[in-house]
RNA sequence: GGGCUUGUAGCUCAGAUGGUUAGAGUGCACGCCUGAUAAGCGUGAGGUCCCUGGUUCAAUUCCAGGCAGGCCCA
């Protein structure tokens, strides 16, 4: 009997499969999509610049989170109505390569040709695997043309950029400290330099000072400083101070001394002397005197810097800007010269320790002070000290002949290079917004930047210099030579063909009049490179999106060049993520974190998933990843996922002839215009770069409205009302509309499923779900749907709460099991009379009986329910007045109808 | 040490120009259904809104200082 009436019920049915099977599914659409003509369109084109990322290694989840975010806002624009342009690109220079091509024995390093090669071997490789990696993650882009820093076209470009900023004037050739190996007789990046404990002699030097304000003596009176290199000495140009710090004026009985008040104590302990405090002065006080050499005939003035502490020494440092960053940045800001005698093998060139090795000098050097008085104290210390990682000797810090970009020299617009870059912020858009402030307090500080690097692996430095006077010969016709040549053959060009086979025959120095050039061996850093990505494309971008890191990194060294080059940023907005953290919201170590991998959640779990991830978190700040949290987003997936499945499970039969929307059923309207309102809100979360408000959005829609509301209401007529019937019709034409919907609002981020599910729907305009664009604001709104979500809708739904509390106590009494079972009778206030003639109370309800009366005495709806005496019905299940003969009269009469 | 930044239920996120009982989804517990079934529905429990101090009639919200994270510097 029952499988009789069950014949003629219509239950859902869809080959869309049950299980998401992504392991399987998604790379068939993969190569689907693969085969698919690339699409004209002459929509307004949106172009998102790739920043690019670093091919030393496989892709780890923060590459997968960065590149997720740009597929969702790319294809969200597309379906906004843009053509988007998405040239990936690769970093492909740089030390990482250097040192891991190094570390293979089978590579020739000697040869820079050979080397080059081997470098570029194993940037492509790693390009090729993670651009397989990045596309398995669903990401659509230009994958056949990525753009690439080692590739010829883009090296000219950079030497072309280059140019354009020595004809603007930015470019000097300067002096800056960077670390040395004087056993190697080479620079070391940060990189190369492993921290060891060294033995140093540490001194505590006298600069005498004639004249101290606001203090009068007739002893000798000398700042105190310490030091733990002293061989740095000779190379001593000042003093720094901290302006803030509180410096005591000591009298000794037979000199007066100056050192941080808070040093004091401890000094005075190390040294057995004892003194009285004639005065306090703020380090801004001292600033601008001038002390004088302990040893050399020449002033020591007194500047000010903040790095300066009382945590050790005397609370003031001897500046030798050729031997210290610190030192180097505080003597650029007094403008102090960068003294530096110290040759490549570490011995110094001047003066009376010509010759000696800088170890050697240092004790030779505290005795000499000694012997003039000018030492105060002398220890031997243990500490952490830099050591060359290749030959395990003591690195020192040593000022090279470097190339600059000047960040404060006037261009032939009369700014300034920093003054252009402040002003250029606020036509940026930021997001968030204080990603403005974090680069411009980044920009205010940052010293000139040094495009030198003395390595291999990169684009050359294009410099060459005269042979006889040395001049460099930076003219347009050399540049243009050198962009020509590294065009055609590529920048290693540079390691292969002199300087004549590379410049004009007619090259001249302009100083001397020579002929003869030889080319500047050093190359670009890689920032320099990255940075003049803009040169791809003759507008600004649209957008960029990359780590919070990238203010100091990529943000800036492409802001510059561009505002040097083109007078106007590369891009229109900047969007900035944070970093992935662990489940303690600690940052990754690369010793856990094998369940991170972008490949491994791929394959357990699926792209849709790892994207899903993505997309459901706040990225502007940091965000954890853990097993936990993709199971979590895999939840939520499959709830969308069963969701359409119940959709086109229901739609099967349907003709396709959509009722209008103000013809439909109330609670049709009613779920029609919610869908319709969040796909609207969702565009907009999309438009503002807030995809987690859109994945929020999204899953409290499904989960609530639809799910728990709509859905489950509309299965009686689904299922029981005769196939062609005007409700049924009406209800299979709302499950159309969501379906047009939600299809929609899950395809920047489910790329596979929502393809998948689309190819079952059978009422599709389009061979790809990705081809779609949203549908415009409202468009499924009518204005009665809007009035009655405005005056109906709310109410109803908190007295369902009412009824649903009520008739939950009947069923823990075991009175009921369902609520099917009862009847509800509803006393409406005054204000909500007009829910009395409300005619879908059962279906919102989902209870035997409903009914309703108003009673001015009430201020808010009562609600009353009791067990129902009423016959099920054996097809529909409904407890109903006219069931009779196991069936109700509806029933009965779509049998009828049926047969 | 400095610049920027984060801290609201177990989790992912909302929210309040400062004002009743701080919300949603998920997870969890209990129950229902077995015609979305490796599904669906219902009810419920869960919060010192990081801590301390200040301003205020009133602070999770504003201010200051801490604590714990993150990025970038030093």
């Amino acid at each position: 009997m029952s499988d009789r009436l069950k014949d003629t019920v219509q239950l859902p049915q869809t080959d869309f499969p049950a299980r998401a099977g992504l392991a399987d599914m998604e790379p068939r659409w993969l190569a689907q999509w693969a085969d698919q003509p690339q699409k004209k369109s002459d929509a307004p084109r949106y172009r998102l610049h790739d920043g690019p990322p670093y091919p030393n290694g496989d892709i780890h989840a923060g590459h997968a989170l960065n590149k997720v975010v740009k597929d969702v806002v790319c294809r969200s624009r597309h379906m906004m109505g843009h053509r988007i342009d998405f040239q990936p690109g690769w970093d492909c220079h740089g030390l990482p390569i250097e040192t891991q091509v190094i570390k293979k024995k089978s590579v020739d390093a000697s040869d820079s040709v050979v080397f080059r090669n081997q470098c570029q071997a194993f940037a492509q490789d790693y390009v090729a695997r993670q651009r397989t990696e990045f596309q398995r993650l669903g990401i659509e882009a230009n994958w056949d043309q990525p753009y690439l820093t080692t590739h010829p076209d883009y090296e000219a470009h950079v030497v072309s950029v280059f140019g354009q900023l020595v004809d603007a004037g930015l470019v000097y050739h300067g002096r800056k400290p960077i670390h040395w190996c004087t056993c190697c007789k080479t620079a070391l990046a940060e990189a190369e330099i492993e921290y060891d404990t060294h033995q140093s002699v540490s001194v505590t030097v006298r600069f005498p000072l004639s004249e101290l304000p606001g203090v009068s003596t007739d002893l000798p009176v000398s700042l105190w400083v310490w030091t733990t290199t002293p061989w740095t000495l000779p190379a001593n140009v000042g003093l720094a101070v901290h302006p803030n710090l509180e410096y005591g004026v000591f009298d000794l009985g037979t000199e007066v001394a100056v050192v941080a008040n808070t040093r004091w104590a401890a000094l005075s302990e190390t040294l057995g002397v004892s003194g009285q405090c004639l005065a306090t002065l703020y380090g801004r006080d001292l600033e601008g005197c001038v002390a004088s050499h302990p040893f050399l005939d020449q002033p020591a003035p007194i500047g000010g810097a903040d790095f300066v502490t009382d945590s050790d020494g005397t609370g003031i440092v001897h500046i030798a800007p050729g031997h210290g960053v610190d030192d180097y940045q505080v003597g650029q800001y007094y403008g102090w010269d960068v003294v530096m005698p110290v040759d490549d093998s570490g011995c110094l060139t001047q003066g009376d320790w010509a010759g000696q090795f800088v170890f050697k000098a240092s004790p030779q050097i505290r005795d000499h002070l000694n012997a003039t008085h000018r030492l105060v104290h002398s220890a031997t210390i243990q500490h952490a000290y830099p050591h060359c990682w290749r030959c395990h000797n003591p690195v020192i810090f040593r000022a090279t002949p470097q190339w600059f970009i000047a960040m404060d020299t006037p261009m032939p617009n009369g700014k300034t290079l920093r003054a252009m870059a402040m002003e250029s912020l606020s036509s940026i858009q930021w997001v968030p917004e204080w990603g403005k402030t974090r680069i411009q307090a980044m920009l205010e500080q940052r010293p000139d930047w040094c495009i030198s690097r003395q390595r291999r692996w990169g684009i050359p430095i294009p410099v060459v210099r005269c042979q006889s006077c040395g001049e460099p010969a930076l003219t347009p016709a050399v540049n243009a030579a050198i962009q020509t040549a590294v065009r055609t053959h590529g920048s290693t060009v540079w390691f292969e063909q002199s300087a004549a086979e590379i410049l004009p025959a007619t090259t001249t120095c302009a100083a001397c009049g020579s002929q003869a050039f030889e080319k500047v061996m050093d190359i670009l850093d890689v920032w320099f490179e990255s940075g003049s990505s803009f040169m791809l494309d003759p507008e600004p971008a649209d957008l960029v999106i990359e780590g919070t890191d990238q203010h100091r990194g990529w943000f800036q060294s492409a802001l510059l060049l561009a505002l040097a080059v083109r007078k106007e940023p590369p891009f229109k907005a900047v969007m900035t993520h944070g970093f992935i953290v662990d489940e303690q919201g600690k940052k990754m170590s690369k010793s856990k974190g094998n369940a991170t991998k972008p490949e491994q959640i791929v394959q357990s779990y699926g792209a849709d998933i790892l994207r899903w991830w993505v997309a459901s978190v706040d990225v502007k700040d940091d965000v954890q990843l853990s097993p936990q949290l993709l199971d979590q987003a895999k939840q939520a997936f499959l709830k969308i996922r069963n969701t359409i499945r119940f959709l086109l499970g229901n739609l099967n039969g349907f003709s396709g002839d959509r009722v209008s929307v103000d013809a439909l059923a109330p609670l049709d309207r009613w779920i029609v215009h919610r869908a319709q309102t969040v796909h609207d809100a969702v565009v907009l979360d999309y438009e503002g770069l807030a995809i987690h408000r859109a994945v929020q959005r999204l899953v409290q829609f499904c989960s609530g409205d639809l799910s728990a509301h709509y859905l489950d209401s509309v299965k009686d007529r689904l299922y029981c009302d005769a196939p062609q019937s005007e409700s049924r019709q009406c209800a299979q034409s709302t499950l159309a509309y969501l379906f047009e919907l939600l299809i929609r609002m899950i395809a920047p981020i489910l790329v596979f499923t929502a393809e998948d599910a689309y190819q079952y729907y059978a009422f599709k305009t389009n061979s790809s779900v990705h081809d779609l664009t949203f549908l415009d604001p409202g468009a499924h709104s009518t204005a009665l749907a809007q009035q009655e979500a405005d005056t109906t809708w709310a109410a109803v739904f908190s007295i369902k709460e009412q009824v649903y509390q009520a008739a939950e106590v009947l069923r823990q009494n075991k009175v009921i099991k369902q609520f099917l079972q009862t009847q509800v009778a509803i006393t409406l206030p005054e204000s909500l009379a007009h829910l009395q003639t409300f005619t879908e109370w059962r279906s919102v309800l989902l209870v035997a009986e409903v009914t309703c009366s108003v009673d001015e005495t009430v201020t808010d709806p009562v609600v009353s329910v009791t067990p129902v005496a009423h016959k099920k019905c054996d097809r529909c299940w409904r407890y109903d007045a006219t069931v009779s003969d196991q069936v109700c009269a509806r029933c009965a009469h779509v049998m009828e109808v049926v047969q």
